[in-house]
DNA sequence: CATTTCACTTAACACTGTTAAGCTGCCACC
DNA sequence: GGTGGCAGCTTAACAGTGTTAAGTGAAATG
C-alpha cells in the first residue's frame, strides 16, 4: 500500500506519534483508538504494535513528549533571571496556561492507566523526562527555600503541594464542562497568589 | 429466572445503583462495565437499559449519590460550632479523606464523560445533589469573609480555588500511583494551610 | 536460484455499549 | 374459564474496542 517502506524504524515511530497526537487533539481523547490512528497513517492497525508493546507505551511517549516540552519550558524561564520566586510564579503560570491550552495531550500524561512509569522507585530510578522536569521544578522550589522567600520544608513536600494546586486548576478546567466555573486564569492567578502567599516566609 | 419480580421500579434501580458501587469499589473503575453488572445482579444486560437510560445516567446518579454523601457530612460539620474558618478546615480535610478513601466512586464523579449535568447553565437551574453541596460549600467560604477571618473576594472564585486545591491533592492521590507522592495526609494538611494562611485577611 | 528475513496484513478472540425484536407468564376483561 | 394485552425480561445482533497468531509477498542473503 504504502510505498515508502520504513528502513529506519525510529522515523516510523515519530511518524506514529505525530499522528496520535493530532487524533487526541482533533477527536478528543474518547474517541481516540489505535483502529483509528492505524487508518489515520494508512496501516492495518496490527503495525503500530510492531513498533509499540501496546496502547499504554504509546500513551507512554506521548506523555513523555510533554514532559519533555515542560522541562525544556522551564529551562527557558529560568534564564529570565526574575529571581527564583518570580521565577516559580512564572512557571506555575506557564503550567496551567500549557495544561488548559492542550487538554487532551494533558489527559493522557495525568489521567490514563495509573501505572506508566511502574512504581515509585521505579520513577526515580528510570531516566524519563517526566523525572527530570519534576527534580527542575523541586530544585527551583528548595531554591526559593534557600534564598529566603518562601518558608523552609521539606522540598518535595512543597513542591507537590504547588504542583497539586495547579494541577487542581487544570483538571477542573479540563474535566468541569458543566459546571459554572470562575475565569480559569483568574482561577490559576488566584491558587498562585494563596499558595505563594500562604508559603511566603 | 430471578423469582421477585419488582412491581417498585425505583427499589430496583437502588438495587442495580448499589451493585455498580460495590463493582467499582471491588474491581475499579477501569474494570466496570454494563454486562458485568447485569451478572452480578442476574439479570440480562438490556435489563439494565429499562431502569437507566444510558451508562451515562447510571453514573449520574452514582456521582449525586457521593454529593449527597458530602452534603450531609458538611452540615454535620457546620453543627459542631467550631467557627466559620475551623469549620472550612474541617471540611476541606474532610473532603480529601473520604476522596481518598472512595477513590473508585470518586473518579465516577469528576473524571467520567465531562458533561453529565447538561450545561453551566443548567447545573445553576436544576436541583441536583452536586448543586446543593457546591452552593453550601460557598456560603461557608462566604460566612469566612463576613467574620473577617478571609480576606473579602468573590465567593465562587474564592471556594473554587480552594475545591481545586484540595480536588488536587486528591487526583494526584488516585492517579499518581506510580509516582513518589508525599503522604496524602501530609498534603491535604499543607495544602490547607498554605491556602487558608494565603487568603487570610 | 534457494532460503531466510523483513514489513506488513488477514482473520480471529474476547471484550465493550446499545438497540430491535421476541418470548413468557400474569392480570383484567368478556 | 378463555383470551387479549401487557409488563418484564431475554436473545440476537451491530458496530466498535485492544490484541494476538498465522499468513503473504517482496527484498536481501547465501
Amino acid at each position: 500500500m504504502n510505498d515508502s517502506r520504513h528502513r529506519n524504524k525510529e522515523e516510523f515511530r515519530r511518524e506514529i506519534l505525530d499522528a496520535a497526537r493530532e487524533l487526541f487533539a482533533g477527536d478528543g481523547y474518547g474517541n481516540f483508538s489505535m483502529r483509528k490512528l492505524a487508518r489515520r497513517i494508512g496501516y492495518s492497525p496490527t503495525t503500530i504494535y510492531l513498533y509499540f508493546r501496546d496502547k499504554d507505551e504509546l500513551l507512554f511517549c506521548l506523555s513523555e513528549e510533554l514532559f519533555s516540552d515542560m522541562d525544556s519550558a522551564l529551562r527557558r524561564l529560568s534564564e529570565e533571571g526574575a529571581g527564583p520566586l518570580g521565577i516559580l510564579r512564572n512557571a506555575l503560570l506557564m503550567y496551567v496556561e500549557y495544561g488548559l491550552a492542550n487538554p487532551e495531550h494533558y489527559r493522557v500524561a495525568f489521567f490514563t492507566s495509573p501505572v506508566v512509569y511502574g512504581s515509585p522507585r521505579e520513577y526515580l530510578e528510570r531516566d524519563t523526562m517526566s523525572r527530570r522536569s519534576y527534580f527542575q521544578f523541586r530544585d527551583l522550589v528548595a531554591e526559593c527555600c534557600a534564598s529566603g522567600e518562601l518558608r523552609p520544608r521539606d522540598p518535595d513536600l512543597l513542591a507537590q503541594a504547588l504542583w497539586a494546586g495547579m494541577h487542581g486548576v487544570i483538571s477542573a478546567g479540563i474535566y468541569a464542562q458543566d459546571f459554572p466555573l470562575v475565569d480559569p486564569d483568574l482561577l490559576a492567578q488566584t491558587m498562585v497568589e494563596g499558595l505563594l502567599n500562604g508559603f511566603r516566609k
